[in-house]
DNA sequence: ATGACTTGCGCGGCAAGA
């Protein structure tokens, strides 16, 4: 089975490019963020014409995630934890799979700067929440990938430059403890169990040309429960979305499970 | 040293992103 992650930066600009992934890279399954929209505005139809299913969870101008398979699906919308929280960035699916399932939730992490203000501890918030979750989602024993943008930048070996990022929401040793606290429930990050090479990124700004530079982070990642990391089979970085008119400032990263 | 793009909203320039 094949999954892939993206955030798409809005899926109404992406359309096209994300209509061509579908049919090139023919994943199973396909996780996108950002979307910003809401539902309504979400183009199902284009992406229902090439056999997916569509779970949409949006938002109106910012946040929104989605689940795409091509076969039909249970979902559920939102991270548990906090009633309050009215932003779209989690979505659950439960996939068929031959005799078994894999479940898949697809989150958009909230970026948290700038720190210092209530976004950094929303994010902090958002993490504990999710690292509980997840530590409830273990217990199933089952094969079950977390993929999304996580803006977190793990280990100064994901950035092109790490002093620049020294202070910054993605790479506090606050936010990285948390990443490691979510691993160390025993998730495998799967681009790294298939490489330990550096400059390896999954996003770069738009500005001051920092694709012509390899000037990138790897924020986006697929965690992995035992069930599912003893499946993997191959991981790839869609670095060449990156170098179309009118990309996403992410590029898509998808894993093969056996 | 700073800003450097892109998008949504909605029609004037901001907020947000990372």
């Amino acid at each position: 089975m094949r999954i892939a992650t993206w955030n798409v930066n809005s899926v109404r600009q992406r359309e096209g490019h994300l209509l061509s992934y579908l049919q090139s890279e023919k994943p199973d399954v396909m996780c996108l963020q950002e979307l910003k929209c809401v539902d309504e505005q979400f183009p199902s139809a284009e992406i229902e014409a090439l056999g997916y299913n569509c779970a949409v969870h949006g938002q109106k101008g910012f946040n929104g995630v989605a689940i795409l398979a091509n076969r039909p699906f249970e979902v559920t919308r939102g991270l548990p934890g906090d009633d309050t929280d009215t932003q779209s960035r989690y979505i659950e699916a439960i996939i068929p799979d031959g005799q078994t399932i894999v479940r898949v939730g697809c989150l958009y992490l909230p970026n948290g700067n700038p720190v210092g203000t209530e976004k950094y501890s929303y994010k902090l918030a958002w993490m504990d929440r999710l690292i509980a979750y997840a530590r409830s989602l273990l217990l199933l024993e089952e094969k079950l990938v977390l993929a999304g943008d996580y803006n977190v930048i793990p280990a100064a070996a994901d950035a092109f430059d790490p002093k620049a990022w020294e202070n910054d929401a993605l790479f506090l040793p606050q936010t990285r403890a948390r990443f490691a606290e979510l691993l160390h429930l025993g998730f495998t990050d799967a681009l790294r169990a298939c490489s330990d090479a550096d400059k390896l990124y999954t996003f770069w700004d738009y500005q001051a040309g920092a694709f012509q530079r390899n000037n990138g982070i790897r924020i986006d990642h697929l965690l992995l429960s035992p069930q599912a990391a003893d499946c993997l089979e191959a991981v790839a970085i869609d670095k060449s979305l990156r170098a179309l008119e009118k990309p996403s400032d992410h590029v898509p990263v998808r894993i093969d499970l056996r």
